[in-house]
DNA sequence: CGCTAATCTAGAACAAGTTACAGAACCGAT
DNA sequence: ATCGGTTCTGTAACTTGTTCTAGATTAGCG
């Protein structure tokens, strides 16, 4: 909550610093995690071959990421990351807040659809982590929260109000992810979904009187 | 879809009627996944406890429920219909149906704050259902649709806009309940989301013009 | 009743996540 | 370069979801 200090991101609590060779293994472990989601998905992760494809021994994978609920959170931690930077350098077009939310939710979601196994495990991890993986998924959420912020494009402090809108397009975005990924819903129906729900900011204006 | 014909539900497609003994049987292994994910959530329904507490066999249990999460899923939808049923009978009293649609939502809400094991099995289960769930999962979803289209308490047939609000809304309400159940939210913070949500549904009057 | 097919039971077997452990390799400080 | 503690490796074991099999029970039917 510590509204936009993003000198450096806070950097988790005390994590001893990393060797290279470690920092090394960590990435060859993500990579593997997610090349072996990117195709067959969730299942498709398994811890054996993700130790075996990166190179590290099985309880070294686990010393590096206690579950595989953990990897894969780090894993979308990583990409969502990768998908930060992308959509800064080419920011939305619209002009409405509210659209340009829509816009680069959108772009996000074709982004997955290019992926879509890759997405699948991610998400699905996401949603399944317990408490024991709150603090990584918070990350993943701020990190989210940023990509949203970062495309209303607003000159001052967000409101409460839009902060809460902010919170339920988050809501959206992932819910309607799910119903995508496990073939409940369209693409166009997402689309729908998401331009809905980015109404709600069109109401949380700066200066709107109560 | 089907709008509103709702003498009897649809009545899954073609399920072979069941004698006395197996609607027995199915409903005891239902009451056991009820029970043992009232205390100890998603990981203390195991398969071979659920069969020993019903007096099933291991394969019997399969046979009835392809899979721990179609149980679950299955265990949802029961739950779901009684609160739909108890919700019916005391309407909420709010005026606007929007105020009417929070109110509902938070009193399912404070239902899973009485048994938030069994509340995380549920819904854990809901969003990690993979593609073989999608016909379970989807009448989940029609309860939730329907819950909600009756507290808004409309005379004529919804908008498509309006259809398109309460699929956020649902979208929210899952969600939210994650955020709240992994002890990422608080409860004040899931009432907040609720009712930013629940605005959507001012926005979309019978005869609102474009 | 007696037959046949479907269902149920008990239990073994398999798969993948997770844990445990003994020894090898590595790192930092003396 | 060497010592001491940490980390890494290789491998086996354990847990729980899921599948399989052989035999017992049951349901429907002539």
């Amino acid at each position: 909550m510590g509204h936009m200090t993003s000198e450096h991101r806070p950097a988790l609590p005390a994590t001893p610093p990393l060797t290279e060779r470690q920092e090394a293994r960590r990435r060859r472990i993500l990579h593997a995690s997610a090349q072996l989601a990117g195709r067959g998905g969730f299942d498709a992760v398994q811890m054996r071959e993700v130790a075996e494809l990166s190179n590290v021994a099985l309880g070294t994978l686990y010393r590096y990421f206690p579950s595989k609920i953990h990897l894969l959170v780090a894993t979308m931690q990583d990409q969502l990351q990768h998908m930060h930077a992308t959509l800064r350098k080419r920011p939305p077009t619209e002009s409405d807040p509210g659209a340009r939310v829509a816009q680069t939710l959108m772009r996000a979601f074709r982004a997955m659809q290019r992926e879509p196994h890759l997405a699948d495990a991610m998400v699905r991890a996401l949603t399944f982590a317990d408490r024991s993986v709150s603090p990584e998924v918070d990350t993943v959420s701020r990190l989210t929260t940023a990509i949203i912020l970062d495309a209303m494009g607003l000159e001052s402090a967000a409101t409460p109000e839009q902060l809460s809108a902010v919170r339920v397009i988050e809501h959206t975005w992932h819910s309607a992810l799910i119903t995508w990924l496990s073939g409940r819903a369209s693409i166009a129906q997402v689309k729908i979904d998401i331009e809905t729900v980015c109404r709600l900011i069109e109401l949380t204006g700066p200066q709107r009187p109560e």
